[in-house]
DNA sequence: TTGTATGCGTTATCAT
DNA sequence: ATGATAACGCATACAA
């Protein structure tokens, strides 16, 4: 059997193929950055180089990266923090991200916050040392004091999907769900003449929390319409929570002709518990939700929602990254607004 | 404004630290392992530790991982390889994964091969090289002799969710899906009293076709029935191939009274076409899916399936690996099965 | 209890 | 075109 495991195994190094070719350490070492590099490919003589080849695959050698981040000071790693990695809108934002990476031979190293705020300090302690050269992330409860404090002694680039991040050299996408949801609401609001609109948001503490509420609140006004207390709760994200403001909804007596809930998750949550307690949707009670997920063209009625462009965003977050690690002197902070658009289909 | 990014910033390291509290570089590596280990603590004197530990706060030092990765030869971190991030199913085995892995202070690497072949290659590669300490996949494409070279050369421990891999020194967790299909179909063929009964799977050359078609298969011949080729469609385990092989089958006039799809997405695409196109489920043609992803919930009928235990398969496959990593000596190979169990709904 | 010296496996700067 | 040598930042054997 193998050396497997044994502890004295020892993976061949540079020196190892050296021996075998019977060339010098440092001149594998351009052979193998030949490749890579493109520039330094006349240097080496195709015989030694050819010799070294044959070693290299003879033994079976890889380079060691950890020793070549050590020395290069770079990784070739970027890091990533979403939200939640379960929910549907992160997926191809992740996705683009890791395509961006792809093309600039980068790895990218995907880390989950669930929405916790332990965990965002977590991650920024742990990208602080891991020698990463990038971060990319969704701050959901860090504000920008605390972030920038991180970013103040990381100096690698970052990255973040927000909007409530100042510091200066924190390049940020973002999306105007301020307009949005004004906009959303408005159509909703036109659709059917609705009177009684309600609201399923989420703590005034999450970003998200009170812009939208905001946008809410003006196109209500700007109809002539009054926001009744009774009509807005406060969820967290989840399905569940949905579900939860449905009943409570329902435990309250009348309901709205209309809701606004600021995502898909919660909005299908909202959906499938009015309709196990016999309202009808749109019917009886309209809904919209927001981000577009899967899930959106798998409930029935088909959730009509305001689509985000995840896709997008994370293209053009991986894009910023990569423009900074590779030209770290460029000064100018980027910020780059994603656009949403709404999508009609059967819910509202 | 601060030296970020300038090429001359360069972080403190132990020497700086060293410096400024008046002692020696490897005095500093002590103080700050002493934290880890817990045994070495007594070795350095109560003064010495608190003028070490104010240096470090005062300059901001954070140990770089790279470096002690290189001398230390673990990076604290293990790669993790899925199929498909964008599937429910993974999620919580990625979660818990994630779990076990901050229990023993590690970090997770997640990649996404998205089914395809060349991924999963490429992340051997990436893997062979990385120095991560252990390695957790699920190897669609990849034969047992493919990833058996990899293993060989790579020295780490290694897990595989997969019953077709048969390397010593793979620790495997498996689900029997043979077993799973073969009672689900029977369960399903009993319920309806079902003579025409369909299946959706996927090519032969992954590894859950042929076992669950030959589970399904099995039963049919136990119970009487003849597969009928005209109701068997091949597809990639997305939504989007459920509903092809729904239009291929209403397209081809006579349909099943009963279809078992290999996992939920292909499933909930089945029903969703089939809705579109007039029928009715379960009472024209019942469904049953496999995996329970969030999304079974939310279809309505809500979906009939054969439960996976997600957070099991990631909780055992973690603790395998990790008990290889900290006792690389215990040399007898482990395979876990988990168990399916059947969750009636309403499609069928 | 602490300091000195060495090496982990590379890349980079000199030479030659 | 290639070889000798140093350095990256840390942990550890050994000396004191």
């Amino acid at each position: 059997m193998s050396d497997f495991r044994s502890k004295q195994f020892k993976r061949p190094t540079m020196y190892d193929v050296a021996r075998l070719a019977g060339v010098s350490q440092p001149t594998v070492s351009r052979v193998l950055s030949a490749g890579n590099a493109g520039d330094a490919s006349a240097l080496i003589s195709d015989e030694t180089t050819q010799r070294v080849l044959d070693a290299v695959n003879k033994l079976g050698y890889r380079p060691n990266v950890v020793a070549r981040s050590l020395r290069t000071r770079r990784t070739f790693t970027v890091a990533m923090l979403i939200a939640d990695l379960s929910n549907g809108f992160y997926h191809p934002m992740a996705r683009a991200v890791q395509d961006v990476a792809r093309q600039h031979n980068y790895e990218v190293l995907i880390s989950n916050s669930d929405h916790i705020y332990e965990n965002e300090r977590h991650f920024c302690d742990i990208v602080l040392g891991s020698g990463v050269d990038g971060v990319l992330m969704v701050p959901i409860h860090l504000s920008s004091d605390e972030l920038s404090q991180y970013v103040d002694r990381a100096h690698i680039p970052f990255v973040a999907l927000a909007e409530h991040i100042k510091h200066p050299h924190i390049d940020l996408v973002w999306v105007n769900d301020h307009r949005a949801t004004y906009e959303g609401t408005r159509w909703l609001i036109n659709k059917g003449s609705h009177q009684k609109v309600g609201f399923i948001g989420v703590s005034d503490d999450l970003p998200p929390g009170p812009r939208r509420f905001d946008g809410f609140t003006r196109a209500m006004n700007d109809a002539g319409l009054q926001v009744d207390p009774r009509f807005i709760k406060i969820g967290d994200f989840t399905l569940e929570s949905g579900k939860k403001a449905a009943r409570s909804l329902i435990e309250g007596g009348e309901l709205p002709t209309a809701i606004f809930a600021i995502n898909d998750l919660m909005a299908i949550g909202l959906i499938l518990t009015l309709q196990d307690a016999g309202y009808r949707v749109p019917e009886d009670v309209a809904v919209i939700g927001f981000d577009d997920i899967p899930e959106a063209s798998i409930v029935r009625p088909a959730l009509t929602t305001l689509a985000q462009n995840p896709r997008d965003i994370g293209e053009k977050m991986a894009e910023m990254l990569f423009e900074r690690i590779e030209n770290p002197n460029s000064t100018e902070r980027r910020v780059y607004e994603s656009h949403c658009h709404l999508i009609v289909r059967d819910s509202a």
